[in-house]
DNA sequence: CGCGCGGTTGATAACGGTCAAGACCCGTGG
DNA sequence: CCACGGGTCTTGACCGTTATCAACCGCGCG
């Protein structure tokens, strides 16, 4: 079935287990290291001390990790929790376009004119690693896995987006969410927090902005895909109870 | 593997022509030089043999220049005319989701795992640099610059992939096409092309993909600007009659 | 307990999709 | 040069999906 190769395919970062070291870097001991940019890298390059660039820091729920306008002096890797990406428009109005979990570098949207465009806000309590730009071009220079490992990141961050694009153009209400659940779901499936159901960490609002409708009509489509038996609804918690046909969903109609 | 400085034509069969490799490097007499990923690297270093992994040429419209499935050997700058990027589905179904000219850079979406994503395809003649992925490292590694302009280049792939979804999501079918108009006029503003009124080089099927709606829809929307008198349309060619109302539309309702 | 907030449900209207027909454009060939 | 034909684009009538407005539910909290 396509559009499910369609999602699967565009996570399968082989994402690889790095045996665990002991040193005063924050990556050695990283738990995240995995799915963070540095997985496919040489772990002993990390313990040089010109390779320190990065920093690791607690946030809580509600907590603003960058601002529209702010310097990007660095990005930041989620190492633990779920954030979101928004563009806040100047009538009070917030538009999501990304939720960031474990793995997810953010940030990446002030690179091209040295300015965030975006605001980042923490969803959850968690941590985060923040990457200074800077020294992280030198470490560019000293290494190029580095440099392969951040284009390869912006690809593919680029083809997530291009992914959202597709389904908020082509689907309809039921099916975003249908695309949106399904997605996520695989995106745990990666940092191995499968189960058959799962917590949202976004309000309804919050998803009702990143998928594109209104708050009436995103309910809705949770009760019609609740009511077809393919999920179970709980607030913020969803079942899987029918996979299969929660992706027949998303299958060109004949 | 090319290691050679010469332009390689792995692609699977007959793709685009690529004329012999000319003893000049093609950038220092390029015309589309300030629209380029070189735009702001010392011409001088273009000189140096190391920096000779730019190709160019040309086009004609239909003409494909990759395929979803390819190898991520080449990126390609749009020197002169215009071309898709589109995703195909199974069924015949094909979704665009950018359109490129001169000075765009295509072929971004490989570089995640070394394959192409998408199809793109020349919307007219026109004039392309393909620029070898494997030579551009080198050259990455032996000036910096060259890895910030491509980091950069990549953030604002990605910042205008953001703007897209904003549009996709929050305006109506109307807003969509005026803001689609606005941003086109304002891409080829920057290339010194800045005309009251433009040609489109895609169908109406080819935009209505982009814009995610139906063919029918899309015409109403341009009888519907066009009878408010903020643009006049004559087939492809779209004058801006009353540009300050196209964009007061894209305010958000009072 | 009552209030506020997040979420759901219902009735209605508007927007956009669908189906069908007609107009226009443009290349081809008589 | 015009007539023809096929594809592209537009227009119209109708219908379905989604937005809008409004009421209601359930829960946490002062």
């Amino acid at each position: 079935m396509h559009t499910s190769l369609n999602i699967d395919r565009a996570h399968q970062g082989a994402r690889i287990n790095i045996p665990t070291y002991h040193s005063s870097n924050p990556c050695v001991s990283c738990l995240s290291k995995a799915y963070c940019l540095h997985k496919s890298i040489d772990i002993n390059k990390l313990i040089n001390p010109a390779n320190h660039y990065v920093q690791k820091f607690k946030i809580k729920k509600g907590d603003p990790i960058f601002h529209n306008g702010d310097d990007h002096k660095h990005l930041y890797n989620v190492r633990d929790g779920y954030v979101k990406i928004e563009h806040s428009q100047p009538i009070g109005q917030h538009h999501i376009n990304q939720f960031g979990m474990a793995g997810d570098l953010l940030g990446l949207d002030g690179w091209a004119d040295g300015k965030h465009r975006y605001d980042a806000y923490a969803l959850s309590d968690g941590e985060l690693c923040s990457i200074n730009v800077k020294q992280l071009h030198t470490a560019m220079k000293l290494d190029p896995a580095v440099t392969m490992i951040i284009e390869q990141l912006m690809s593919y961050a680029l083809n997530c987006t291009q992914d959202h694009i597709f389904s908020l153009s082509t689907h309809s209400a039921e099916q975003k969410l249908a695309y949106f659940l399904i997605e996520y779901r695989n995106r745990l499936d990666h940092l191995d927090l499968r189960n058959t159901t799962i917590r949202l960490p976004m309000s309804r609002e919050e998803l009702r902005s990143y998928l594109g409708m209104t708050l009436e009509t995103l309910s809705r489509s949770f009760t019609f895909l609740e009511n077809k038996g393919y999920i179970a609804v709980k607030n913020k918690e969803v079942s899987f109870t029918d996979l299969d046909q929660l992706e027949a969903l998303l299958e060109p109609s004949d």
